[in-house]
Order: structure tokens, then C-alpha cells, then sequence
DNA sequence: GTTATACCTCGAGCCCACTCTAGGTTTCGG
DNA sequence: CCGAAACCTAGAGTGGGCTCGAGGTATAAC
């Protein structure tokens, strides 16, 4: 079966050796097997429960709730339960990551219009009669 | 002219008092007076100015460029262009947030089907003949 | 007037997620 | 068989963004 070494995992989900080392000793994956001499052999199923570590990861959850994850998939069918709670709290709370980002989305475009027009007048003061305020 | 103290301002947006002095030891808040005796003064179009503050934080700007910001401000006219620039290249960075935040969900979603149906089999070995792995 | 509460500064401390250094072993190309 | 490059661990260091404690002043409520 082919397998990849630490730097050519790095490589591919774009993250350095030093962290994925630090996943390893914060116990994000604890089904990477080992050389007699101690080097890491990644197989595809690794890559692809990192690639799930990841996406937790840009969903905003920290390291130490990753690792109760995995701890569960460690522990089989027993916590499916918990897995599948966490996952559709997880889609909650990205939703709402979406929805503030959004709201940001708005109120950057309309800033961008704001000094737009500034530039366009050479002055900001075009929108002195606004409720804006002082710095826009 | 209605002003606001520190802790009005604090839960005003959802901030603590300490955030916020620590906000403006960063230099974020330049524009807040003072009482003779050194108390903040918080005028509306502060807490306003404060607003775009969060916005920038929440698009992932790190406090030291929202400092750029606050000072280009401060400038003046002459400092529009930056600010114009800035602004255009923030909705930049959101987008690609929003982007990859669409992504995540969709792996999220496609992993909260993955546990609904392992639950209802009681056991994940229903998707034993995917290509996903074994952290599924 | 006094007591409680809110304000202030300065600097230390904390947490997170890396990031790197030191010192050593292993593997691989020529 | 040798030297370079990649691997390993343990532990220290970094940077960002707060968060808090000490020590002190000011205002508001009784």
C-alpha cells in the first residue's frame, strides 16, 4: 500500500511539518503508523481524516475539541451519536459565521462606496450631512 | 452633547472595559476625549467609529492594520486613496472567506448525512465501501 | 461624610496555535 | 560507504489578542 512521508503530506494539505508534528502531540492522529525507526506513514485514509481535522479547523473549532472527535472515532460506534450532535452543532454555528460575514460584506461595500464618492469629490466632506461619522 | 462611559460602551458592543482600554493603548481610539480627571467621553460618532473597528476585526484584519487605518483617518484627505484601497481589497479577503466557508459547510453537511445514516444502520460499517476513511 | 462603585494606568499573565532549536538517528543517491 | 537531506523528540520561544491584578483617584448614593 503507498505512502507518504510527513513533507509530502505538508505539501499537500498546505501546512508545515511543525504542524503536523504539534497535531500529532495534541493527538489529532493517533492512526498514523510508524516505522520500526519511528518515521510517520501516512495512507489515504490519513490524509483524509486530516483533511476533516482541517475543515473543523476552518469552522472555528480549537485543537482540544478536534482531538474529542477523534477520540470518539477511536472509540467506534459507541459515540456516533456524540459525532453526529457535534457535526450538526458545527453547521450551526457555520451558518452563523456566514451570516455575521455577511453583515461585514455589507457595511465593507459600503465603505467602499463611501470613499469612492470621497475620491471622486477629493474630499471627504461630501458626507458631512450623513449620520456617519467622523471616521466613516 | 450625550456622552457614554466605558462600560455603556463595553455592552453597547459586546465588549469588556478591558478590551476596550486595551483597544486603546493599541491606538484604535485616538478620537475619544477625556474629563480633566483622564475619564473616557464616548460621543456617538465614537461608538459609530468603534463599529467599523469590529467590522474590520470581523473580515480578520489584525489589530495592527485596523491601527493603520484609524490613522489614515486621522490624516486626512490625503490618506483616501489608501482607505478606498483598503476597503476594495477587505471585500477581497471576505469573499474568499465566504468562499471557503461554503466549502467547509458542504463537507459538514456531507458529514452530518454520513452519521444520520450510521446511526440508523447502529453502526458505521454502512460506509465501509466508500472512499472515505475509516475517520469517515 | 463615608462607603461603594466605576474609573484610571502600568505591567504582568494567559491561552492558543503554532514555530523553531538542539541534538540526535535514518535513509537514500552516487 | 559516505555525505546530504529528511526524519525524530523534547522543550523553549513567538505573536496575537486579550485578561487581569495592584494600586490609586473620582463620582454617586445614601
Amino acid at each position: 500500500m503507498k505512502t507518504f512521508s510527513i513533507s509530502e503530506v505538508a505539501k499537500e494539505l498546505d501546512l508545515t511539518v511543525y504542524t503536523l508534528r504539534y497535531y500529532d502531540k495534541e493527538g489529532l492522529m493517533p492512526f498514523v503508523e510508524r516505522t520500526p525507526s519511528g518515521t510517520r506513514l501516512f495512507k489515504e485514509t490519513d490524509i483524509g481524516a486530516l483533511k476533516i481535522v482541517e475543515c473543523l479547523k476552518a469552522s472555528g473549532m480549537p485543537i482540544k475539541e478536534i482531538k474529542n472527535f477523534i477520540d470518539w472515532c477511536s472509540d467506534g460506534d459507541s459515540t456516533l451519536q456524540q459525532r453526529y450532535d457535534m457535526f450538526v452543532e458545527r453547521k450551526a454555528t457555520v451558518e452563523a459565521q456566514m451570516e455575521e460575514l455577511k453583515k461585514t460584506m455589507e457595511i465593507i461595500e459600503h465603505k467602499c462606496f463611501y470613499y469612492k464618492t470621497a475620491l471622486e469629490a477629493g474630499t471627504e466632506d461630501v458626507h458631512k450631512n450623513n449620520k456617519i461619522g467622523s471616521f466613516g
